[in-house]
DNA sequence: GGAGATGTTTCAAG
DNA sequence: GCTTGAAACATCTC
């Protein structure tokens, strides 16, 4: 599920009532933890206090005192909650910490997520990010020069590379084309300078606007984004008023409207 | 029962 | 060496 503002919701989610001094932590080794020392992690956590919860993409990182530093990707169907002790783990909570009254679960029905864990001073590769979407340090040049180098591929696809495109995941992809009326298996290096121009500007619009949103309390973005019509077969565009059409487009389940959308 | 799912990694072909 | 697409991963829901 989580992409930039679902990741910024379940980071929220542990980061409420911080700092928590943990006290326990349950793991039940499963995939989640591929590479990663879990008897180390369970033997340095306790006692130590969570002190900082940070996301970028679709990536988080929890702070433990500056000596300890847990990554977390939740795949596509990992979830972050806290909830009251006492606090009997689920069949898919590989992640329980504990403090004295809470439980942070880490919970993941699909097993496609990740928890990494970097004793030492910084968390790996926390320093090589790509510059976040909603910065100045992603414009329309770093946005061309990427266009132009994966140009053959469709345009659905680039949206969906995190190397440049930290957070975007199918819905939010789905969105910014539909806006920007930019067909998705269009040619990276096809489209023209006014069409890079909307799709620039409408990065940064569905960025901001799904933070506002469903990162913040997970409500629902406005009924005039596509987002609350695109889920099924057979719904209308919100714009046109015309039927959306959803195909696989760049490997993944595509929703765009044909009227808007022109190849 | 079969298909598909808001993701990433790996592999291989071009 | 880089780009691109497909398969694999594991489980649940429709």
């Amino acid at each position: 599920m989580p992409e930039l503002a679902e990741v910024e919701y379940y980071r929220k989610q542990w980061a409420e009532g911080l700092p928590h001094r943990i006290r326990a932590v349950k793991i039940i080794p499963r995939r989640v933890f591929r590479g990663t020392d879990t008897e180390l992690l369970t033997q340095t956590l306790p006692g130590l206090r969570l002190t900082e919860a940070l996301a970028h993409g679709k990536q988080m990182t929890f702070g433990f005192q500056k000596k300890a530093w847990l990554g977390v990707h939740l795949g596509m169907a990992g979830r972050l909650f806290q909830v009251d002790l006492p606090y009997a783990p689920e069949k898919h909570d590989y992640l329980v910490l504990e403090t004295t009254r809470r439980a942070l679960v880490f919970r993941d029905t699909r097993l496609f997520g990740r928890i990494t864990f970097n004793p030492g001073a910084a968390p790996s590769g926390w320093d090589t990010l790509p510059p976040d979407l909603l910065s100045g340090a992603f414009d329309r040049a770093a946005l061309d020069a990427f266009l132009q180098r994966r140009k053959n591929a469709p345009v659905k696809a680039i949206l969906l590379m995190q190397e440049r495109f930290p957070g975007i995941g199918n819905w939010m992809a789905d969105e910014i084309l539909w806006r920007a009326a930019i067909h998705p298996a269009r040619p990276g290096a096809s489209l023209t300078p006014r069409e890079r121009g909307r799709l620039f500007k409408e990065i940064k619009a569905v960025c901001a606007g799904a933070l506002e949103t469903i990162g913040v309390d997970w409500r629902d973005p406005p009924e005039d984004w596509l987002f609350l019509h695109r889920w099924k077969d057979g719904g209308t565009c919100p714009r046109t008023k015309k039927p959306l059409v959803r195909e696989t487009i760049g490997g993944r389940t595509t929703c765009f409207s044909p009227a808007r959308q022109v190849l």
